[in-house]
RNA sequence: GCCCGGGUGGCGGAAUUGGUAGACGCAGGGGACUUAAAAUCCCCUGGGGUCAAUCCCCGUGCGGGUUCGACUCCCGCCCCGGGCACCA
């Protein structure tokens, strides 16, 4: 018997070769199959492969190839988000073309994944810089601009001056660029954006469908990015002006209480009121509105107004109220105007006491009395109403119905929603990106590019020296002919937000060589995306786009998909000594090193059984060393026995076994219990655990076995077979490596997952577990299954509880069945 | 402030239709093999008590409660991570 140790790398190379050679992974539409679509979210091409991207990929492998055993028809694809910004700063920097560093890194991480191991259809393999990707992306896009999906407008915008573009609301984290972490400044700029505010009610719907199948706080994410509230629009005219401020609000049972309205500095009426105002108030309004945005919109903030020497006239008092412009309100939120109701409104009450203006209480609890004077905060809870004419004594939230009801009748208000979802601003001042496909005509004005001129393709010949866009410099790309009047026109020169390309992809590949569309009728064989993997930093970018893209597709006719992703699992962080991985800190651990040392298996095994794919992963050099002994000491147990069980095929007379080789038997069929479930509910860490318990076993057990005993070989045989198929959508390589020592043909991934047999994974034999008042004093090993009765007298009369009981009053004996019995004493 | 997660040995983590807390791995200690080391194999390892045990007590962030029985359920807190937040 020779014994050779475990080289992972003479086994993966061999096992990647065949698996490329057979074409194992490429899949084609089949309808005698059911379906599986399993996808993780593409990398962006940054060079190298790093930790996280291994995690991701490794769970989402584990999906796929489980699935395939199963009997599912499986796409698992992979690709490229290939434009971005640090393909141009590379190119800014070190002069390099961005398309030259991007292929260059494709290359090379496609090398890493491949040294993985993971099973994607390479043949489906796209990159989102291609014309052949981004030319249906123009062609969507003007779809939407016909629609009105798509438009241009000027507006305050997110800037990043480091990035020299503009930025998404979605984009902005925290006041600052989510890429580079710079603080964002607001600018005035006409700027493209799509109108995903159409699908506010459609997003927050769809997000029902998903409960269960996405993880809850994804989806409170979305639902609070959404921001839907309800409430009221009230008109209140202004004094000597045949003008009136809208405001919105979601208490308009307070309006008996108004004391003041506040405009946005931005507010348009501002401007006007300003007009016969004095000096010094145009400069302190001037100063609200120089205040940068990202401080104004910490709460923290000191918040300040300037009265602008107007009235208006509250429609249900006809009280006179005064107008001021204060900084604390958003002119994009609802609509820029705020009724101030100091008595229950926090922020109205300090903004009142700060101001001397009056408080005036409508709304009174039941508990006690509120009293202006006396107030130190606002009351905002329930109540009922006061001073509010014909509403007094109705409870406020039916008050809330009522007024409403009152105003809509008489044509000064009505109920309405507001969203804090804006429209998506997809303009981006830099080159590497999809050229936005329309042209400027001094006579036509914007004019799309006609879908027979699509793809408008980036030029390669550009100057990148920094500062501003360089598609601008290239006259031969700008000056252009306009598709409708063949006058001279200008070319748009913004690109397209990257998020856009990655908002599709999924349907991309299911015909990525689809030249008369963006995808073709394949892909109502493969959508929607029936397992979808990948980081919960994309909850409300990625996750909310695809969708909103997911629903204006299907609006365009191209799907009948209305939810693009079944499910959801977002894995955590890997870290490393409690902090994110990261080149400042010098915590990197790079995968080529570890897969250098230990080979993929151990790699993927490690970032599998480390944690649970939800929790953030500690990464450990001890505990990666631990599953490269696992492997090690499976590896040997196998080879210690394979050649004496190779040819030990057949059926198993199990009358015929050994004590050790009927244990083992059991135990197999638990292992595959065990292990299947687990994978069901993504638990590969406490699968993994039971291998390695169940590998424990086998040497435990090494002695009782019959070595002469031709059944009990063929269990061995059995168990070993089973551990290659279990194991294969952890550590693939391995698994095909024993698989083909067993004398079998073809690759694991091919056969049908195992199953078991219930009763032969019962256990015969249980542990009764005696308590006495709750604690625990003894236990008895017993057959499974005895009367309950039985089970009960065992455990009264054991030795031990009869004199732990002895002389007590025995209240109650309480038992569950094969497992536990209580004895209650007095 | 509001909304989600989470808090279990020295560490990563197991165990929830309420039923042996600490599986599995790491780290640590002891032993075997070896001239030696590495590798491997075996044993021990939550805290405390007792000469010792197959014994007793304590123990899942804290304080109460429900229950024969609580890591698990309920009430009130504390801490950590994340999201939202002057949103009218």
């Amino acid at each position: 018997m020779k014994e050779l140790g475990y080289n992972p790398h003479d086994i993966e190379l061999k096992w990647q070769k065949r698996w490329e050679e057979s074409k194992l992974f490429e899949v084609k539409e089949d309808n005698s199959k059911p379906k599986f679509y399993c996808l993780e979210m593409f990398p962006y091409p940054s060079g190298r492969i790093h930790m996280g991207h291994v995690r991701n990929y490794s769970i989402g492998d584990v999906v796929a190839r489980y699935k395939r055993m199963k009997g599912y028809n499986v796409l698992h694809p992979m690709g490229w988000d290939a434009f971005g910004l640090p393909a141009e700063n590379a190119a800014i920097k070190h002069g390099v073309h961005p398309a030259h560093w991007t292929y260059e890194n494709i290359d090379f991480m496609k090398k890493q994944l491949k040294r993985l191991g993971f099973s994607y259809d390479w043949s489906r393999e796209i990159s989102t810089c291609e014309p052949e990707y981004y030319k249906w992306e123009q062609k969507i896009f003007i779809e939407m601009l016909n629609r009105g999906l798509a438009y241009k407008k000027k507006a305050p915008v997110n800037w990043c001056e480091s990035c020299s573009t503009v930025l998404a609301d979605e984009q902005v984290v925290g006041g600052k660029c989510w890429r580079c972490g710079s603080e964002v400044e607001v600018k005035e700029l006409e700027q493209w954006f799509l109108k995903i505010t159409d699908y506010a009610d459609a997003l927050l719907e769809g997000l029902e469908k998903l409960r269960g199948k996405w993880p809850d706080r994804v989806l409170v994410m979305q639902e609070n990015w959404i921001g839907k509230s309800y409430g009221a629009e009230i008109e209140f005219p202004i004094e000597g002006l045949d003008r009136k401020i809208k405001v919105f609000t979601t208490r308009p049972d307070t309006v008996y209480g108004v004391t003041f309205m506040s405009l946005a500095p931005e507010h348009p009426l501002v401007d006007e009121f300003l007009k016969g105002c004095d000096e010094k108030t145009k400069r302190e309004v001037e100063r609200l509105r120089k205040q940068p945005k990202s401080a104004r919109l910490l709460e923290s903030f000191e918040k300040e107004g300037v009265f602008i020497g107007k009235y208006c006239i509250n429609p249900f008092t006809g009280d006179r109220v005064p107008i001021f412009a204060a900084n604390f309100v958003i002119f994009e939120y609802g609509t820029g105007a705020v009724m101030g109701v100091p008595a229950h409104d926090q922020r109205d009450f300090e903004f009142a006491r700060k101001y001397g203006l009056p408080i005036k209480v409508v709304v009174m609890p039941k508990d006690r009395e509120l009293k202006p004077e006396e107030m130190e905060e606002a009351h905002e809870g329930e109540g009922y109403l006061v001073n509010s004419g014909p509403f007094d004594g109705m409870y406020n939230e039916d008050a809330k119905k009522a007024i409403i009801k009152y105003m809509e009748e008489r044509g000064f208000g009505r109920g309405t929603v507001s969203y804090k979802l804006r429209d998506w601003l997809i303009s981006r001042q830099r080159y590497w990106g999809a050229p936005i496909p329309v042209v400027y005509c001094d006579k036509c004005g914007i004019v799309p590019v006609p879908f027979e001129e699509l793809p408008v393709v980036l030029p390669k010949d550009v100057p990148f020296i920094g500062g501003g866009n360089p598609l601008e410099k290239v006259r031969e790309f700008v000056e252009t002919k306009c598709p409708k009047c063949r006058g001279d026109a200008r070319r748009e020169t913004d690109t397209m937000d990257t998020f856009v390309e990655s908002s599709w992809y999924f349907f991309r590949f299911c015909s990525p060589d689809c030249n008369t569309g963006p995808f073709d009728e394949r892909a109502k064989y493969w959508m929607p995306v029936d397992q979808y993997i990948g980081g919960i930093e994309h909850a409300v970018l990625h996750l909310l786009y695809s969708r909103f893209y997911t629903m204006v597709l299907k609006d365009l006719g191209y799907t009948d998909i209305e939810e693009p992703f079944e499910a959801l699992l977002t894995q955590g962080m890997v870290i490393k000594d409690g902090a994110k991985m990261s080149k400042s800190l010098g915590n990197i651990v790079d995968p080529d090193d570890m897969v250098g040392k230990y080979g993929a298996d151990t790699v993927r095994l490690f970032l599998l059984f480390a944690a649970p794919p939800e929790r953030d992963l500690d990464w450990s050099d001890h505990g990666i060393e631990g599953c490269y002994r696992f492997l090690n000491r499976l590896w040997r147990y196998i080879f210690m026995h394979v050649d004496d069980v190779k040819d030990e095929r057949g059926n198993i007379d199990i009358g015929a076994l050994s004590n050790g080789g009927r244990e083992l038997l059991k135990k197999t069929h638990q292992l595959i219990k065990k292990v299947t479930n687990d994978i069901e509910k993504f638990r590969f860490n406490t699968a993994i655990a039971f291998i390695m318990e169940y590998l424990n076993f086998l040497y435990d057990i090494d002695n009782s076995i019959d070595w002469n005993n031709s059944n009990d070989r063929k269990v061995v045989r059995f168990a070993i077979e089973k551990i290659a198929l279990l194991i294969s959508p952890f550590a693939p390589h391995f698994a095909d490596e024993v698989w083909e020592k067993l004398g079998n043909t073809g690759f694991t991934l091919e056969q049908e997952w195992p199953t078991y047999d219930e009763e032969l994974a019962r256990e015969e034999m249980i542990t009764l577990i005696i308590q006495i008042n709750g604690k625990v004093r003894a236990k008895v090993d017993i057959p499974f299954g005895l009367p309950e009765e039985e089970q009960k007298r065992i455990a009264l009369y054991n030795d031990r509880v009869k004199s732990l009981i002895e002389g007590k009053k025995v209240t109650k004996v309480i038992l569950v069945p094969n497992k536990l019995v209580n004895i209650v004493v007095a």
